[in-house]
DNA sequence: AGCATACCGTAGTGATCGCTATGGAATGTG
DNA sequence: CACATTCCATAGCGATCACTACGGTATGCT
């Protein structure tokens, strides 16, 4: 009844999947250096992973998944201020580590506006507790504010891709964290 | 010693193809997609402009050219921090026009990173001669403020091809106006 | 008019794409 | 041990890519 197993791990390779697709998007991505990335045979990635659009998608869902365990730890801050701070130092930091490809594939990715939504809509819900509790003026609209965030964090990505420094991408936060109102 | 002149404009195949580039970006653009927008066969298009990359060089720096003259015009105006709105106001407006394309084709295609450079360059030098002139506060780094800028316009952009509206785009071009700081 | 030139249209080149059919090897079960 | 099942590896499928070699033909110069 059972078979031989497969002889990856499914999890690593799904990991080195997101990673390249990271690095060099959908279309530049072909399923040959896929196969190189993740160790795997054509045949058992197809038989793993269905075809490429499904392995981008559970590979870009992973990504988003560790997107919003970030956003969600910023938020944690006392208060909306301080977790927007936070988030945006976050993004800096994150897409200018060298130790990963540079850049975030979810704001540089065209198929993922739904997730960009989702993140929008999490940070929107975040701020609207700050007005709520005094953090922030009753004059902020939170989907205006956090669209700006998003917009904001989407050109700190396309910075470090272009090659931008971790100091060039931090000033950008600094500089935008000047636009969030005090209370 | 002349043959038979070619029986379109050049100029007018040109902008047909920044057209397409801009719709589809370099990628996704094929020649067969290149040709029909344009209205003229491979051969007269290879004759004409070389290779794809050689055409793409040539619809990029014309759109750049264009981009740069909007960017004059703005700051044109009597102060650096009107000459910021302005193009803000110009950059949500322009990309979210439903009779050209959504989006900014030097904003979100990668290999235009030198362009993105000089345009921060002239966004500096016109910040620059406002702090010189008191429009903004000395503590203002023009490199800086000129870098977020550029990042918020990307990230207009990608909001407009993710189909936001003019109203959610000007609404991020305002709240970005709220982090160049009064004098 | 007559010639040389460079156009246009078709069709096809080699390369690469995503994807899969075919075998032989390796494992779990009876 | 023998069998069933699922794996991996090679090789190749059709489709599409950027690009070009051929014809016929329309034009400008003499």
């Amino acid at each position: 009844m059972a078979g031989r197993p497969r002889s990856f791990d499914r999890d690593e390779a799904l990991a080195a999947a997101v990673e390249q697709f990271w690095r060099t998007g959908y279309d530049q991505t072909s399923i040959a250096m896929l196969t190189q990335a993740m160790g795997v045979t054509p045949p058992s990635l197809y038989a793993a992973f269905g075809d490429k659009d499904h392995l981008f998608d559970e590979a870009s869902t992973r990504y988003f998944e560790r997107t919003c365990e970030a956003v969600d730890a910023a938020a944690a801050q006392p208060t909306a201020r301080a977790a927007i701070a936070r988030m945006l130092d976050d993004t800096a930091r994150a897409h200018t580590d060298t130790r990963t490809p540079l850049g975030c594939l979810m704001l540089t990715e065209p198929r993922l506006a739904p997730q960009r939504e989702a993140l929008r809509d999490r940070l929107a819900r975040r701020i609207a507790r700050g007005v709520a509790e005094g953090d922030l003026p009753s004059s902020v609209r939170p989907d205006e504010l956090a669209a700006f965030l998003v917009a904001v964090m989407r050109g700190m990505s396309g910075c470090a891709r272009d090659g931008g420094t971790t100091a060039e991408v931090l000033a950008i936060a600094d500089t935008a964290l000047a636009a969030v109102p005090r209370p």
